[in-house]
DNA sequence: GTCTATATCTAGATAGAC
DNA sequence: GTCTATCTAGATATAGAC
């Protein structure tokens, strides 16, 4: 054969983080498979070696950014006390709410995972409810993990959606402060 | 001429009214205009005397529903005492989750909105300071009042997201309960 | 104002050469 | 494994009949 055994794997893998990044930057529906093979240097018609549908690849993407998501909100440093605190203001950022394409699938991608097959939302509810477990055995608080979860999913949604970046700076300042007072994490 | 003179601007009605909830269902770029038009029994073809393109339809259409969405925030009735309570509970509520077609815009077509152009995220903007200056008015607290709004939002784009009915209603719960532990509503 | 027909483009997906 | 070429279907938008 003429591509190294490792090759197709290491196509699949580049494929899909252009693809995460692309998907979550313009939307997964709006974008065609010609423009997301160009994004790393091949053509329309070498997208079928790797995924048999469109559909196909979106559960494949959806899958890993929700573990990836989940990682970002959850954290996996059990020994640092304040570390929740620390992944919040990471996420209540203005860098996360101008970088859609680095960030969170859930901001961008929610909307997308709602209306998608019900495989793919047992997949997320998997991811959600270890994100869940991990806040609430440093809150002790179930409803209030569930509530900092939406919260933060939300504020991203709302910056996003404003136009002035004084507007988008307050919102995400407004919850950050929010959640310090009503969440004992040092914030 | 052969339409009444009221005709026209009651078909245009007609089709924002279909299109609101067809777009809040399934995305708005996903639907093409022959399935918008046929919606309310038109053929393609008559869109154009309507609107000049998809995109000014787009803007017309979220220009409304983020009033929409802001009067089913904020209320009106300013001299019910809980009404914002009440506003909460069918926000938060499965009936919401399970009906996008008539709910708030925001978890919906919110990625759309923040992908959109800038007149649409300006709308967007007014509307959302709207809400959440009603909110303030009765809160007497401007953080907690953006992040009530994001909690709202996020808490649909969750519950939404997830596929088991017990998860959506217990983050759809968890976050009332939350939400009447801090803030002084009478949830 | 709405219809049918159509122009033009782009989409997802397949076939066969290399 | 990737390419080019192509099929089929759907999209937005326009033209002209009624």
């Amino acid at each position: 054969m003429r591509y190294s055994s490792t090759h197709k794997q290491e196509t699949r893998a580049r494929l899909l983080a252009s693809c995460k990044a692309i998907a979550k930057q313009g939307g997964f529906e709006a974008t065609g498979i010609d423009t997301l093979m160009s994004s790393i240097g091949l053509t329309g018609g070498a997208f079928y070696t790797h995924f048999p549908s469109k559909q196909a690849l979106f559960e494949e993407l959806i899958r890993e950014e929700l573990e990836s998501s989940s990682r970002m909100l959850a954290g996996d440093e059990r020994s640092d006390p304040d570390h929740v605190a620390k992944r919040l203001r990471g996420y209540l950022s203005s860098f996360h709410a101008a970088n859609p394409e680095s960030g969170c699938v859930l901001p961008t991608l929610g909307p997308e995972i709602a209306r998608s097959s019900p495989a793919v939302r047992k997949a997320a509810e998997k991811s959600l409810k270890q994100t869940h477990e991990s806040w609430n055995e440093r809150l002790d608080d179930s409803d209030g993990a569930w509530a900092l979860i939406a919260q933060c999913v939300g504020a991203l949604v709302l910056a996003r959606s404003v136009e002035s970046e004084k507007t988008r700076k307050e919102i995400l300042a407004a919850c950050r402060r929010h959640i310090g007072r009503t969440h004992t994490l040092g914030l």
